[in-house]
RNA sequence: GCGCCUGUAGCUCAGUUGGAUAGAGCGCCAGCCUUCUAAGCUGGAUGCCGCAGGUUCGAAUCCUGCCAGGCGCGCCA
């Protein structure tokens, strides 16, 4: 290795990036020596759409124009000539349109690049873009009342592969979950817990209230609560905090978090609201305001442009509220009730600031749109409390069927559950099912088509990508008693067009897992994974008769060989970022051509 | 009334963070299996990128104003 350019972004990236890198390094050096005064300029090196453009295509003149005043195309030709490619990476340059620098690589360059995988195996994708930095994913945060939703499952979804892309950019990255089990709603629950409790004994019955919660599911904790020695002739003020304990476990434990475990989704940490609490943590974090100057006694607006109920009278009275208008909120945010009880925005402080307090510096909360008039009190608290709070919101999922919205309510007796879609869907169809649309798209869930096992579920074609490769290695190594390994020499024969192509396509994967990561985008992983299957599905058909993977010329099997045993490494691993499996072999579909 | 999200092919959606002639899947039509899985591949067309301005070498992408749809608004959680 010589001496490295400072561009050359060392070790971040193994793999492609590390040619673009490279590429750039040597690009800037000629731009240097061409137009001295515009050493240092920001252009990009990136693979152009059109695969006549060569392998990278570099705007530095386009870039340039603004500060040498001089026509684009003149200045590409100056950099052209200054250009200094002592390791001969370069095979052809041409400058093109407007003033692009087209640069086509030798091909054994990509031939060596290859070796990435052969070193870093199921590590192959991971970078340290991320730098160690300690990174918080809060997600699903269901309130532990009931089953959760197809909408949870979304979160879920969003949240677990954005910690997992994290995790493979380099971030130091913690899971957490925060329980809902404190304020007026789980008082609702313990009392529809006795309430169904006195139906299923012979003792004087607790009427359920129309507040209460209404769902079959209910029933099942009451009886675990009698079974567990509950007493439902004791008046309801003197049980209530034991049925609320019981029933908030109960749920957790065996709707929420089997639901998770469905789902293949883990969690470092459940934090309960409570516990902040109990142990006067509130009131640690109001001071921390109070130091700095960002609390008040304000007396509120009446909420503007909304139906109000004319019942309800407005208290206009005092009330302690954070500055929230001071990082740009419509309007300050009460800390305490009129009944002097916190507000659940105050515990929500209070958590954040013991996220801050653990040194996470980097916060994501993945939120559910209904959320959206959170956003800015909570970004505005956090960045007061000095951290950094991103929020993904994710737009709700509307639940269809044979075309009919299908109305969800918690409160309600019937709604589907997420654990419904996943016993009848299975947890990868969802997964890339939820994964499909970027978060913020509203998304249309037919239950029916994720049930169907067929074409239109996107999740069969990615799996039998990997399913392809590991067949043409089981047949290599059962037949010929060859297994696929690294073989410098041998890559050269790796010429054909669409094997050059497969292999950028694989050795993108560290930077594009890098990318999502950063911009908080795991759709992106969906949309490689099906754009390299096709192109490999292409290269397979294409060449099936003339220039098979397993021949007769040792040399030419052995680089495919190697070539497809890298490709199902970068298809597992981006399949394992999304937590969908990577099967070895794919079922026949039922009731296709079985006759 | 105010805030957030969205508007791209018949439908569902991408669009490499401002790049060259805007793409994919589904659906429709026509083809491709003696040989590594046809759950695959190849070909065929449809676009006022919601509308109107602005920013610049260059805009689906950025800024402004409209239009349309979705979600939300509280001392609830």
């Amino acid at each position: 290795m010589g001496p490295a350019a400072p561009a050359l972004r060392e070790g971040i990236f193994d793999g492609g990036v590390m040619v673009k890198e490279r590429v750039r390094a040597i690009v800037a050096a000629a731009v240097a020596k061409a137009v001295p005064e515009g050493a240092g300029i920001e252009f990009q090196v990136e693979p152009p759409k059109q695969a006549e453009h060569g392998d990278f295509a570099v705007n530095a003149a386009l870039v340039l124009q603004k500060i040498a005043k001089s026509n684009p195309r003149k200045l590409a030709q100056a950099i052209v000539e200054n250009l200094h490619d002592p390791e001969r990476l370069f095979e052809k340059v041409e400058i093109a349109g407007p003033g692009f620098l087209n640069i086509r690589l030798a091909r054994d360059v990509w031939h060596r690049e290859l070796e990435a995988v052969w070193r870093e195996r199921d590590r192959f994708g991971h970078s340290k873009a991320g730098a160690g930095r300690r990174t918080m994913v809060e997600f699903v945060s269901a309130n532990p009342t009931g089953p959760m939703h197809v909408g949870h499952g979304r979160g879920a979804v969003l949240g677990d592969v954005i910690a997992n892309l994290l995790e493979w950019a380099g971030y130091e990255v913690g899971r957490e979950f925060y329980i809902n089990d404190a304020g007026g709603q789980v008082w609702r629950l313990a009392h529809a817990v006795l309430a169904r409790a006195t139906e299923l004994v012979d003792v004087p019955r607790v009427p359920l209230d129309p507040e209460d919660y209404q769902g079959e599911y209910v029933r099942e904790v009451a009886q675990a609560w009698l079974d567990s020695g509950g007493d439902p002739k004791r008046p309801f003020e003197k049980i209530r905090e034991e049925l609320r304990a019981f029933a908030t476990s109960w749920i957790l434990e065996y709707l929420i978090k089997k639901d998770l475990q469905l789902f293949g989704i883990r969690f470092d940490k459940f934090f309960s609201e409570k516990t902040l609490h109990d142990e006067h943590r509130l009131e640690a974090a109001v001071k921390l305001l109070d130091e700095k100057g960002l609390t008040a006694w304000e007396v509120l607006p009446p909420p503007k442009g909304m139906e109000r109920d004319p019942d309800e009278e407005f208290v206009e009275k005092p009330l302690k509220v954070v500055k929230t208008t001071r990082f740009g909120d419509d309007r300050d945010r009460p800390l305490y009730k009129t009944n002097g009880e916190p507000t659940y925005f105050a515990a929500d402080v209070a958590y954040h600031f013991d996220k801050l307090s653990r040194g996470y510096t980097r916060l994501i909360n993945v939120w559910g749109a209904d959320h959206g008039g959170y956003v800015q009190r909570m970004k505005a608290v956090v960045q007061a409390m000095g951290g950094e709070l991103e929020i993904i919101l994710f737009q709700l999922v509307n639940l269809m069927k044979d075309g009919q919205p299908f109305r969800m309510s918690k409160r309600a007796a019937n709604f589907v559950t997420l654990r419904e879609l996943l016993e009848t869907a299975g947890s990868d169809a969802t997964r890339v099912f939820f994964l499909l649309r970027r978060g913020d798209m509203a998304l249309d869930f037919d239950v029916g088509l994720a049930q169907k096992r067929d074409n239109s579920n996107p999740v069969f074609y990615v799996q039998y990508g990997h399913a392809r490769c590991s067949a043409i290695l089981r047949k290599a190594l059962e037949e010929k008693g060859v297994e696929p390994r690294w073989d410098p020499e041998a890559m050269q024969a790796l010429q054909l067009p669409e094997e050059i192509e497969l292999i950028k396509r694989i050795l993108m994967l560290p930077e594009l897992i890098a990318n999502a990561a950063q911009s908080l985008e795991p759709h992106r992983v969906v949309f490689y994974l099906q754009e390299t299957i096709a192109a490999f599905h292409g290269y397979y058909t294409k060449y099936k008769k003339t220039e098979r993977v397993i021949s007769d010329d040792p040399r030419k099997t052995s680089a495919r060989l190697y070539l497809v045993w890298a490709l199902r490494q970068a298809l597992a691993n981006a399949l394992a970022v999304l937590g969908v499996s990577a099967p070895d072999r794919m079922e026949p579909p039922e009731g296709d051509e079985v006759a």
